[in-house]
DNA sequence: CCTGTCATTTGATCCAGATCAAATTCAGCT
DNA sequence: AGCTGAATTTGATCTGGATCAAATGACAGG
């Protein structure tokens, strides 16, 4: 994928881009191919961009007492980022990692407030990414609050029919907020 | 509470706006003081309404199965909508009424894209708004998911420390996920 | 100051999902 | 293929908070 195909799918995923725009944006972004595994964010680290997926997965996760709780999963022409440090700047709570070899734009909070004052176009798309996520995380209140261990399952399978074969079960508990033993009985419900 | 008082609190508490911005904000907003217990919302109507609380306070429900569980709320200098409805124009699956007389300000939708449209101003105050909403989302989320009952409702009374003076406890343990029983048990911790 | 209604507390029991522990299956490596 | 550590399954037990039910408290209106 070009820069200039990335711009376009953005500009036509969230919210159209002036040409003038476009062409700053291509300028002031970073392409990056990484293996798997590949951390982009630490816990404590102050960080300051965001990334945006052009192919394969990542996901941020916490480590909680020593236990790893994912928190949020992006796969391609989705946003990540340590939502609370790049919004907030303060450190991170988050990991970021890459759960497969992927290839993604990093932008940073410098050039995205650059590029918002300067281009109404480009903050109304940071709004509309921003209202997204939002209302992403609304659903998910709403699932852990009223839905059981297993319609929390079936859904988030409806929403990414595929996400057992790109993620391990673990993170994918993690993010119900359920254990792992809890899934896999989910998963085999007989005995 | 003069309209230019309540559009500079606005424009300082979120984020400036021009004076002729402020200017076609003032002619634009809807300033309305109604009795605690009115409804701005039922569920299932199409809400297109952003209010902004001057006075008073104010909350989303669900009715889910019969029972009342608070979503949201908002007190003086905040903001509350359905915010499904307001931004996926779908029925609203919340209430939303007055706990208090209040004083508020109701802003169409209509008005906020035509504003966001012709303000780059606006159009910020709008993300810095969204992106507010969404920080608090997530700290709900973190809170539900790792933090004991009472846990969360020490932490709510350090955001608001005298909630208890103006919201009936049933709403406050709805809104923390747990049932009214349980956060008499928090409250009392004897026996 | 009494009464009905709503808000809160207290008590007894129950259950979804957690925790702890062990067994099994799988995937990458030599 | 065979080895090794990680991922997943299975089993037994425990627990925070839910649920059901009843008692008490607070307060507005007559």
């Amino acid at each position: 994928m070009t820069q200039n195909e990335i711009v376009h799918t953005l500009s036509q995923t969230y919210s159209p881009l002036s040409a003038e725009c476009r062409k700053e944006l291509m300028d002031k972004m970073t392409i990056l191919s990484l293996p798997k595994h590949t951390c982009l964010v630490l816990e404590g680290q102050y960080s300051d961009k965001t990334f945006y997926l052009i192919d394969g997965c990542a996901r941020a996760y916490y480590l909680k007492d020593g236990k790893d709780i994912s928190d949020w999963f992006a796969f391609e022409n989705e946003f990540i980022s340590s939502i609370i440090s790049f919004f907030t700047d303060t450190p991170s709570p988050h990991y970021i990692e890459l759960l497969e070899d992927s290839t993604l734009v990093a932008l940073s909070k410098d050039t995205i407030d650059g590029l918002s004052n300067q281009y109404h176009d480009f903050e109304r798309l940071i709004r509309v990414v921003v209202t997204q996520t939002m209302l992403r995380q609304r659903e998910r209140i709403s699932s852990i609050l009223f839905h059981t261990a297993s319609q929390r399952y079936a859904h988030i399978l409806t929403r990414y029919p595929n996400i057992t074969r790109r993620i391990p079960l673990t993170h994918i508990a993690s993010y119900l907020g359920i254990t792992l033993e809890t899934l896999s009985r989910i998963r085999n419900p007989k005995s």
